[in-house]
DNA sequence: CGAAAATTTCTGTTTAAACTGAACAAAGTG
DNA sequence: CACTTTGTTCAGTTTAAACAGAAATTTTCG
């Protein structure tokens, strides 16, 4: 595998969109060669294609492997590690918004309810205060609660709700 | 308005928060600031509050109207700026995702379709590596347009609409 | 117009994370 | 069982962003 061009670009504006995503940017650069790559790579042909020290690679292919992002797989007859990353689209995305899901909402989500009940025992607190916090809990609660049903749905059935569009609001519209 | 420790918590989660979501710890502290304050507030009330410096107060300050998550007022007879933030939860998280998708979503997508003609020239490139840049054009674009039928619906509706949950997919199940 | 108040801009420092290269460890191979 | 290959860990360096404090600018008002 060479790296043309238009996949150089690629995987440069993946690495700069990965930094706004909660990594870092050979992460991403790594897991956008991979998604790109016909066949799965090995540590020491990523070091070559990115021009990136192999301890960094070591390290970062493990963060993309505990994100479920990217397997390792071995050859008959070959020792060497070889990672591939997942390719199917809905798949990828999927596994990265339950990641942030368990890093962003539950923990946010746990401090709001903490919050919601100990602010409701201070009488210095202002009333507006309490309610903004309600608020929230019950906004960050409700995506919550939206999400965990979305999930299990079959990419097909996604597809096709989308497709869908503004059409679905009659049915809710009054 | 003085910081409880329920509201002291909620700030400095928020804070760690921001810095997942493209901003510093100090912008995404404001916000939260402003947020559950009952009143708008001045810089050097923030300053107070927070333990940071006047010139951040002022550069984070400017972030967060830029994105129009906070708005600068004036009270009668008095010269200093007081800032509130969006009070509504839908609306700021609306404002937050336009953002995003001004930020992320777009450049990806310009970048992709560039990726997609160019790549289709580019003979030595192979065929898998090819349809991957198309499926992932493909998944965006859905996103995107997605969004954009999304976004003008009534918070109301929305709120409907996330009730619902997996209702909807009978519709399309088959 | 000049002083005081309020805010912004600028420069240098601090901080946290990313990254490298070397040392180390483990796993085959002749 | 030495030697090579492969992969990991660790300590130190680099880098980029956040931040503080001082200086500069703007605004207001007597």
């Amino acid at each position: 595998m060479k790296i043309s061009p238009a996949i150089e670009k690629y995987i440069l504006h993946w690495g700069e969109m990965g930094t706004r995503w909660g990594t870092n940017r050979t992460v991403a650069q790594i897991q956008a060669l991979l998604y790109l790559s016909p066949k799965p790579l090995r540590a020491d042909q990523i070091v070559d294609l990115l021009s990136v020290a192999r301890s960094n690679v070591s390290t970062s292919v493990r963060e993309l492997q505990s994100y479920g992002l990217v397997r390792m797989i071995h050859l008959l007859g070959d020792r060497r590690d070889y990672f591939e990353s997942i390719d199917d689209v809905w798949e990828l995305f999927r596994v990265i918004i339950e990641q942030r899901k368990q890093r962003e909402l539950n923990p946010t989500l746990t401090m709001l309810r903490q919050c919601a009940s100990e602010v409701e025992q201070e009488s210095q607190t202002d009333g507006i205060t309490k309610e903004r916090i309600r608020n929230m809990l019950e906004f960050i609660d409700s995506t919550n609660t939206w999400y965990e049903k979305i999930r299990s749905i079959p990419t097909s059935t996604l597809q096709k709700l989308m497709k869908l569009g503004t059409t679905i609001t009659k049915l809710v519209s009054k």
